[in-house]
RNA sequence: GGGCGAUUAGCUCAGUUGGUUCAGAGCACCUCGUUUACACCGAGGGGGUCGGGGGUUCGAAUCCCUCAUCGCCCACCA
């Protein structure tokens, strides 16, 4: 047999990725069986893998294996997001370097940009999911912006506004001024920046002393309309109706009073400025106050800048606040710490603006989502810790602006005619826009040139919320066999991150498009640090490239090393020693495959005892393994079955049994005992297949014949059987003389090869079936029970059996006193606290009896073991 | 500012209804080891007043209060 001792995953991994392909293992029709369904969360289509998404795909494909597995039809729906803003930065990016501008392009030009970008770098990340086995149905790729997915985006948003739940308003929105693009709130992120608090005064028309308002943003005076103050604070009574002069561009603005402002923060008065604040925004028109925009889109100042038109708002800021000071203005300046909205994408600061925008009515898609979590529980949170955070969110919600400011995208399909701007008519496309506005307008004589669709583009979560129905065509077919088979799907695993944008909304889309969930479960994963608790991100520069990780680990140990300390929900402290962990497990079951196919096998030879209660006893532990694997995996908790798994395997199976039915060497096995460990291995490699594909295939491949259909990956998973746990206790019990044993050997010295004695001396009733076990993992010529103490002998005690090896050579007696001694100073301390809470009659009066029993039991135990403790050192 | 969660061995974390096996696992560490599958290994070992303080209870890592530290989510205080 020419098997290598190191696996080497290079070898194998491609060879059998290649060939599940080939056999179609990953590709799933809907069936007879019970469908098992997961939609992949789609990244974004130009990406690279990282190691969030190793970790996120990694249990999605540990789910689906262990499915295919136990009989489900497995379908792993894999995609791409077109991700609006993010490909359209990298694009205008892209575009810069080569000289190229944006606003230099139509939007078809634009838009070819975009294509070939996309067509060049997309799709990547799916490749290298393939790389770490991910066990996807590929023919069911998806792509959010193709054209089928589109069609089904813009029929949702037709439907919407035909409900009346999409309409356009003009509202205080998130303008990030380098993608020139409004953001939803969710893409806000919100970040603690040291500012500074401006301290101005403003003249008084009329008056001799001035007002003074204290701003994070001088620049903004420039935008204001009115001076704010609380109408119960005395300090300002005397300036009711009066008018301050603002600085600089010395516009009159009235002084107002409203109860908004805080008399104890700042200097209790408030400048208005509606444009640029919200709140400010909300007194505005309250107080019916002109609006004045003093910004471009790209945040640098208009006409209303006066001299600094044209300069960036931050250079605006600095240079403003120097002509303050010049002016006399300004009174003090402080430090101000407070939150800044940046985008999430770009993470230009946010710049509040009021503009016409999109917007989708949340108040009656929320509903059936919220039950479903909080008061059904149809839908599942796992951990459900998130479950505050989700009600919390959705009781706050408000109306989703849908419209991006973008090429990239579904473009919003209104059509407007007459003026181009304000009557418009909602149509799948320019025909039937016609044939709406016709009838709309009464006018037969309107042409498709005459109609102007909106040039805004739809938020990749408008296309994303639809995924679980879209990828299976639910949106244009609703009554197809594959949605109505696939959906709601099993469990959905992403990040916590995106359970508003993502998770919760498509929660809305299900029930308001298929009035059933999109999900049963969510799993959702914890995010992936450094040593250092940072995230792990590609701007860091402190996340590893998964490809690289893979290359020098294997797919297997990097799956297992990764799941190994992923408790759901919790936070990743990614260590490399745990790929190292995983592949040197990898390495470890490979060598016990060889070291089993390395033994000739004899018909003749008769199973030895050894063997036989070897096999009755891995049997029971295996079972017991494969219960509580089981009840893992129930409660989402992968890396405690991972655990469980790498334990019985290590431990149970390589250091225990191989050890206790390995032949002499050189000496053949016997047939029986053969069979049953290959049937061993054969089960060991079922429960580690899902979480180690390749490595369990590849061993697979030497035990059994492969045909198409005996495949591992489609293997039955093994099936549990009630078991008898003595045998379990029996085998503590049995390792525990081991262990003491090699303990002598070690403290004295005793090479393994040289043969010692055993006797027993029992002052309990224990199993004798491990005896010839014990003979043979401790290498002993006599083992037997004898009456009384053996003299010249060490000894050693488990439970209250008393052990000797008889030691011919000089024993160390006051060694030996000094270790008796102490163990019975030890016992009976023991003893004395287990006395003293017998004694209490509070504790035997209220502990349940089941807890006396035990105590009871320990006082026996330890009462004989210092009985014979005592006798030891007595004769020594 | 509001809410949620965490704090257990050097590190990463389990610990379900308070009571057996409750003080655990893996890694790291230390000692020994060329026994014939594997040094990506084997055998053995040390290591924690369960964040601090208080309380409830016969009994608390577990329940309650409080303080401290950290993390996350949400929120328009200029």
């Amino acid at each position: 047999m020419n098997i290598p001792t190191k696996y080497n995953p290079k070898d194998v991994e491609n060879k059998w990725y290649k060939y599940w392909l080939e056999n179609k293992y990953f590709s799933s029709k809907p069936d007879k069986r019970e469908p098992y369904t997961i939609v992949i969360p789609p990244p974004n289509v130009t990406g690279v893998l990282h190691m969030g998404h190793m970790l996120n795909n990694t249990i999605q494909d540990v789910l689906i294996r262990r499915s295919r597995m136990l009989g489900f039809n497995a379908c792993w729906v894999p995609g791409t997001d077109h991700a609006s803003i993010a490909t359209e930065a990298k694009v205008v990016a892209k575009l810069k370097e080569q000289g190229i501008n944006k606003e230099d392009l139509s939007r078809e030009e634009f838009l070819k940009h975009a294509w070939e970008w996309t067509d060049k770098y997309g799709g990547i990340i799916l490749k290298q999911l393939q790389k770490l086995g991910a066990s996807c149905d590929w023919d069911r790729t998806k792509f959010t912006l193709e054209d089928n997915m589109s069609k089904q985006v813009i029929k949702v948003f037709i439907d919407l506004y035909n409900k009346g739940y999409i309409y356009k308003g003009y509202r205080m929105v998130n303008w990030d001024p380098e993608a020139k693009t409004t953001l939803s709130d969710e893409e806000v992120i919100f970040k603690e920046r040291q500012g500074k608090l401006y301290y101005i005064n403003y003249k008084i028309e009329g008056e001799e002393n001035d007002i003074q308002i204290a701003t994070t943003r001088p620049e903004t005076i420039l935008g204001d309309v009115a001076i704010c103050v609380n109408p119960n604070d005395e300090r300002f009574k005397h300036l009711k109706g009066k008018k301050a002069i603002v600085p600089i561009s010395n516009r009159v603005i009235p002084i107002i009073e409203d109860d908004y402002v805080d008399m104890e923060f700042g200097t209790g008065s408030l400048k208005i400025t509606p444009a640029h604040d919200p709140n400010d925004k909300v007194i505005g028109e309250k107080h019916q106050l002109e609006v004045i925009d003093i910004f471009n889109d790209d945040a640098t100042l208009n006409n209303y800048g006066l001299h600094y038109k044209g300069k960036d708002r931050f250079v605006v800021r600095k240079e403003i606040v120097k002509e303050l000071e010049e002016l006399g203005v300004l009174v003090k300046t402080e430090n101000h710490i407070h939150k800044v909205g940046t985008s999430e994408r770009t993470k230009a600061v946010i710049e509040p603006k009021i503009s016409e925008q999109w917007f989708l009515k949340m108040e009656k898609l929320v509903e059936p989502a919220k039950k479903a979590v909080l008061e059904t529980k149809e839908v599942e949170l796992i951990p459900n810790k998130f479950e505050a955070t989700y009600k919390h969110w959705l009781e706050n919600i408000r109306d989703w602006n849908i419209s991006r400011q973008l090429f990239w995208g579904q473009r919003i399909p209104a059509y407007y005619y007459g003026d181009g701007q304000h009557d418009f008519v909602v149509a799948n496309n320019i025909e039937e826009a016609l044939i709406l506005a016709k009838k709309k307008t009464n006018n037969q004589n309107l042409k498709t040139t005459e109609l102007v669709q909106d040039n805004d583009v739809l938020d990749t979560w408008f296309s994303s919320w639809l995924w679980p129905i879209s990828v299976f065509n639910g949106i244009n077919e609703p009554e197809n066999e594959e949605i109505n088979y696939y959906y709601p799907t099993n469990d959905l695993v992403t990040g916590p991150d995106i359970l508003f944008f993502w998770v919760a909304r498509m929660l809305f889309s299900g029930y308001e498009f298929r009035n059933e969930k999109p999900f049963k479960k969510v799993y959702l994963t914890g995010i992936v640090r450094d040593k250092q608790r940072q995230k792990m991100s590609k701007s860091l520069g402190n996340s590893p490239d998964p490809l690289d990780l893979i290359a020098t680990y294997g797919a297997d140990g990097v799956r297992s090393g990764i799941l190994m300390s992923a408790a759901a929900g919790n936070d990743l402290m990614f260590d490399e020693q745990l790929m190292s962990q995983g592949r040197n497990f990898a390495n470890k079951i490979w060598n016990g495959f060889r070291l089993i196919k390395s033994w000739e096998v004899s018909d003749i030879i008769e199973q030895p005892k050894t063997a036989k209660i070897a096999i009755e006893w891995y049997k029971v532990k295996f079972q017991s393994v494969l219960h509580f694997v089981d009840e893992q995996f129930e409660k989402y908790r992968l890396s405690d079955a991972l655990t469980a798994i790498y334990k019985l395997i290590w431990n149970d199976f390589s250091s225990w049994y191989l050890e206790m039915i390995k032949p002499a060497f050189g000496q053949p096995i016997d047939a029986v005992t053969y069979k049953e460990t290959i049937t061993f291995l054969e089960d060991n490699i079922k429960i580690l297949h899902p979480f180690m594909p390749f490595l369990t295939e590849e061993i697979w491949q030497h035990i059994k014949t492969r045909t198409k259909e005996t495949a591992l990956i489609i293997s039955d998973y093994p099936i549990k059987t009630t078991f008898d746990t003595n045998l379990i206790n029996d085998f503590d019990y049995f390792s525990e003389v081991v262990t003491a044993v090699r303990n002598i050997r070690k403290e004295k010295n005793i090479a393994f090869k040289e043969k010692i004695n055993l006797f027993i001396l029992k002052n309990e009733d224990v199993t004798s079936n491990f005896n010839t076990v014990i003979s043979k993992l401790c290498n002993i010529s006599v083992f037997s029970t004898v009456t009384q103490k053996v003299e010249n002998a060490i000894s050693f005690r488990v439970k209250s059996n008393a052990y000797y090896i008889p030691f011919s050579e000089n024993i160390d007696i006051e060694a030996e006193k000094k270790k008796l001694e102490e163990e019975l100073k030890y016992t009976k301390g023991f003893l004395i606290g287990v006395q003293k809470k017998l004694s209490n009659e509070r504790f035997v009066n209220n502990a349940p009896e089941k807890v006396i029993l035990i105590e009871r039991k320990k006082e026996a135990d330890a009462l004989v073991k210092i009985k014979t403790l005592e006798e030891s050192l007595k004769t020594i």
